[in-house]
DNA sequence: GATCAGGTGTTACGTTATAACATTAGCGTG
DNA sequence: CACGCTAATGTTATAACGTAACACCTGATC
């Protein structure tokens, strides 16, 4: 599919990817609540990464819809668990998995975080250049905490 | 040199790389005054990452020497600047550049951290790996924001 | 000794995140 | 349907990390 345009096609696609996150839970005996619901969908339809208060904002703007930052907190989480939204510990703020309506497997995906306006790109990365820096970190007696790496990177937009 | 044993051998290595520290700066035209040296020494002293808030306690504990957090902020600032201790962003910690008392270049250094514990380790990764790596970067329009990468990790001792 | 810059003290506040406990909603079972 | 269990959410408080703004002090220079 190409990329979407138009206002009307962003939301039609940000619904499809809502009713495969909703069978996603389904299958796995959990369930993709209305608010669950809600802040997926802020993270969707969001060009960049959000933080939990900033999807409180969200919630509050644009949907009419009261959610404290208790609450977003544990729905990220819960999200989280379910493969549906990943958390940048760099940027301290969260984004919509770009392969919800995918079913089969992927390479890991490492995160490209623009430092000044949290535009994410997801890459991956030669399978020979992970191996090369996991050889190196298992050198010295560490292992790595997630083949999910995040690299702090400025987009050409804000680069000066 | 070996790597220090006795309490002594340490605090004599700490006092040497300080006294470079101090040059260092001088030949900058900038001062090590007596708390930059200290919060400097605090991190020195450190097997691990510390933080902010950690390097006040320290101060109060083991000087005898009340510095508040904004202070330390400050200081660290300036130490960072200076090219003397490193701020890890993953971590929210600090830590002294491992090499305060070389005079030449060095390849730029990867940090990783265990995030159980927050021992940090210093490597070198392959140029061909981190040239590789650039390249998947700059393909999707991205520049890294550093070349000093940090890695989330666990160390052996607290991999399960 | 007047002035100026750099360094530090002090207070307040902003942001991110979690703990603890109360309440409500949904769901199966008798 | 009522009961009771668990998951989900509400509510309040607080911890950890970080910065803004302004006051003061000290040391160097003229």
């Amino acid at each position: 599919m190409a990329t979407p345009g138009t206002r009307e096609e962003l939301e039609q696609t940000t619904h499809n990817i809502l009713e495969s996150a909703k069978s996603h839970c389904e299958s796995r005996g959990t369930r993709l609540t209305e608010k669950r619901r809600q802040v997926l969908a802020g993270l969707l339809n969001s060009k960049r990464a959000l933080s939990a208060y900033e999807l409180t904002d969200y919630c509050r703007d644009e949907l009419g819809y009261p959610l404290q930052a208790m609450s977003v907190y544990r729905i990220l989480e819960f999200l989280e668990k379910e493969n549906l939204v990943h958390r940048l510990n760099l940027a301290k703020k969260y984004v919509a998995c770009s392969h919800i309506v995918c079913s089969h497997e992927h390479e890991l995906p490492q995160f490209l975080i623009c430092k000044s306006c949290f535009k994410v790109e997801e890459i991956t990365i030669e399978r020979k250049t992970m191996s090369s820096l996991n050889n190196s970190v298992e050198a010295v007696g560490f292992n790595l905490a997630s083949r999910q790496l995040e690299f702090d990177c400025l987009c050409v937009g804000c680069d000066d």
